[in-house]
DNA sequence: GACCTAATGGAACAGGAATCCCGTTAATGA
DNA sequence: TCATTAACGGGATTCCTGTTCCATTAGGTC
């Protein structure tokens, strides 16, 4: 989010024509590869930061180019033609989001790791401004595969970050052997999510305790090791 | 889906003006609400087809109204008047799917039923046609609070018809006795839209059979009484 | 069967988003 | 510091979505 200073690999789209393979085309390369520092940095972060707060105000649905373009103090003709479309525009987005990782809290016991994951989900989901985003993302990623990458390398990393204290319960002899980690800690999320979709119901504290305690005991009966049947 | 006979309720938007609302403005009433019969339904039934098409293959993004009339081999104008967004169309579609509840099988156990649920569900979403069109909705029910509306009001009579196979298992004495029924069914549910939206793996029978196993063993556990805390 | 008018449908119209053109600015390497 | 050209930005243009107007069709009712 605060000043990208480069762009290490291809944030936007693959590559605009999919004519002559053969031909690198000089002149045809996708803007803010070459040279990638200075304005072309700045550009890129004004860009992503407008984008987040047109996510908020008005959703995946009403993202504009031109509004994001004005918002960042940039032309429109800039942002139409690095990132093209809305959806290219969320994956590059989520790619800059998957980076800024939150490093997790780290307690002793499943319990209370799996309680502040779930919290901190709940939070997230909660809060006006990163509920919406987050809301902005999964429709976008619903909607273009591109995003839907993105989105998933962002989860990974997430999933990443708290999977340990799965694998050090299960060395503490807590959980079975071969639980799959990740299983484990997508189950804590995925009510919270699921009654964000479908349900009018707050996301309080009480849900996320509860989607904390579910996935303990599930773990614990197995329903997450490997080799299952 | 075949042939909706008449439109009960106000099917379409509440009221397009808000202004006189002493006056009944005899001229300016919905269309589609003083001529249910006859052509009125028919067009309404082709149209919500049309529009389940559309979604299937572009999605609540691409979803272009003027192509839905087209399908449905009726005038743009009427489409546009009748529901005017493509938000409004998600959710009378909505109402129309949610008035076809699939009926629940039943089975003696708590694990078969819950099994029984999370394998409808699965096959549900990993059904190219019910499975996009799944996740179109869901992406409309995101953008627009009328869809919204019309979306939780799908899912809990889905909640609604799967419940009391958590009541009797609670009768039988094999859960607890103040067990949140809702919060059981929805458990099992959770994990396979969590799996679809965030993650690239598939939604085979295998992720079925552990969604309703952890949804089991938590609710054995306790994880879903109502006075928690 | 005849009347009334709700509802439909074709066509023209309007507004806004995406694209194109081309001059200007500044990042990169010497 | 200077030359090169990648990248940016303003404005004109094109295309498409949504609206409006009015004639036509067909429910609903006597």
């Amino acid at each position: 989010m605060t000043a990208e200073p480069p762009a290490p690999d291809t944030p936007e789209t693959p590559a605009p024509g999919t004519a002559t393979p053969g031909t690198p085309t000089p002149g045809t390369a996708t803007p803010g590869t070459v040279r990638p520092g200075g304005r072309t940095a700045r550009v890129r972060a004004a860009v992503l930061r407008a984008a987040e707060d047109a996510l908020v105000e008005h959703g995946f649905s009403g993202l504009d180019l031109g509004d994001v373009a004005q918002r960042a103090e940039v032309g429109r003709t800039t942002v139409y033609r690095r990132w093209g479309t809305t959806s290219a525009l969320v994956a590059d987005l989520l790619t800059d989001m998957a980076e800024q990782s939150l490093p997790r809290t780290r307690t002793g016991s499943l319990a209370e790791d799996l309680r502040a994951n779930a919290r901190l989900v709940q939070r997230t989901l909660a809060d006006p401004r990163q509920g919406a985003l987050f809301r902005a993302v999964i429709v976008a990623a619903t909607c273009d595969p591109g995003a839907a990458e993105a989105l998933r390398r962002f989860y990974l990393r997430r999933v990443e970050e708290w999977a340990p204290c799965v694998t050090e319960a299960v060395e503490r002899g807590e959980l079975p052997p071969d639980t799959d980690e990740f299983e484990a800690v997508r189950a804590v999320s995925a009510p919270l999510y699921y009654r964000m979709l479908t349900t009018a119901e707050p996301l309080d504290e009480a849900a996320a305790d509860r989607a904390a305690a579910a996935a303990e005991a599930a773990a614990r009966a197995g329903a997450y090791r490997r080799q299952d049947i």
